[in-house]
DNA sequence: CAATTTATGTGAAAGGAGTCACAAAATTGA
DNA sequence: TCAATTTTGTGACTCCTTTCACATAAATTG
């Protein structure tokens, strides 16, 4: 296990897999190989093999790997093993239908504030959907709240024009992960890390395979 | 513009390029050079201009692009100069937050139909927003409604235990193009096109990042 | 109108990522 | 215990993407 960069495209896989591993762990399932991980995976096996390599020697040869330990291993690995702390911003459509999202609480993914500029009228909305309503503060609380209850990553669901800004109050928050969900390119200094999820590109996407 | 493969990634770089342009056509901007776009998208400017060489030529040497016809050579590329109809299925948290989600009313997608196994419940939820709400359809009529209103993408927005089945019915119904939210994977025929958007796995990513 | 400037388009080089193929290691069964 | 079987881990190869570097072409200036 010498150093080596990572490809982004095995995190994306290992995500994949870890999904896959927990299904299969749901069933009872105790050992699977790199090829029946990788056909569920829909990947080449070799694949799945080497991107385990990056980080160590997980299966035991003429077996196959036990599906609860490289599970573990994967989770540690992608740093999933702890449960991450996120704020969300911009309580509006798409905010409030993440703030109940189900899969982020299924996940070790937990919203534990939300901002917004008009607190008050979103406080209502959200509390009329089930499970425990997430607190809604003012935007200009965000350094202040962040700070409190250790946020870690921001989800970023306001209007385009107001992405930019929410992003310096992050960092000026020392909230060190983004998910923008905002359709425009935000920028952080060295050491923050922003990911977008452009609903749009991969609709325009979608596009041009369907007429080509 | 001799034919070749062309890679996802140049395309989901076009979808950038195609923002910028349109942002700066809107501030009054009427020529751009690759090192100009290039730096707003946060990429290379020979990477600019090698995406557009898959394409044809559309600069003038020692001037750069028009920003407007640039614009439209690249909508026209990625068939986004047309509008596209869509329908969603499963009007759940996230799909009625789609359902008036405004950048997709801003571009070129335009969703004309929406399923859910329990539509009466659900068309009340849909109308207390604003805009013309969306007709909901029992789910067992995707195949014939989805004829009669032309769909050619399908948005899947069910829990994951439904994404395979809804997936079947759409490739039954001759619906082509299809944008998962469901975390898991689904699989279609040759001819069909899958598109992921998993928030989760790029959470996953972030955290990748944010633990290294 | 020639020299200078600017910025494109593209061949060549470099850099990554994915696949193949096989030696190494573990297990099974006679 | 040893041969046969299975499946991992990985070096080598191939393929694809990005970056570099420069010839080419348009515009501008004196």
């Amino acid at each position: 296990m010498k150093y080596q960069k990572i490809p982004e495209a095995t995190i994306r896989r290992l995500s994949r897999y870890s999904r896959c591993l927990e299904e299969m762990n749901e069933n009872g399932e105790k050992v699977v190989s790199s090829a029946q991980l990788a056909k569920k995976c829909i990947v080449n096996a070799a694949q799945v093999r080497k991107d385990l390599a990056y980080f160590g020697e997980f299966g035991i040869r003429g077996v196959g790997y036990y599906v609860k330990d490289l599970h573990n291993n994967i989770k540690k690995i992608l740093g999933s093993d702890k449960e991450w702390r996120m704020a969300l911003i911009g309580v509006g459509n798409l905010g409030s239908s993440l703030l109940s999202y189900k899969d982020f609480l299924k996940q070790n993914y937990k919203i534990v504030a939300a901002f917004d500029i008009d607190p008050p009228k979103v406080i209502g909305r959200v509390s009329e959907k089930l499970g425990k309503p997430v607190e809604v503060f003012h935007i200009n609380r965000i350094k202040e709240v962040a700070k409190e209850r250790r946020i870690e990553i921001g989800l970023i669901t306001t209007p385009p024009s107001e992405a930019q800004g929410v992003a310096n109050m992050l960092v000026e928050a020392e909230v060190r992960g983004i998910l923008n969900f905002a359709p425009v390119q935000v920028t952080v200094p060295e050491g923050f890390v922003v990911k977008d999820v452009f609903f749009t590109t991969v609709l325009d996407n979608l596009a041009y395979l369907l007429s080509n």
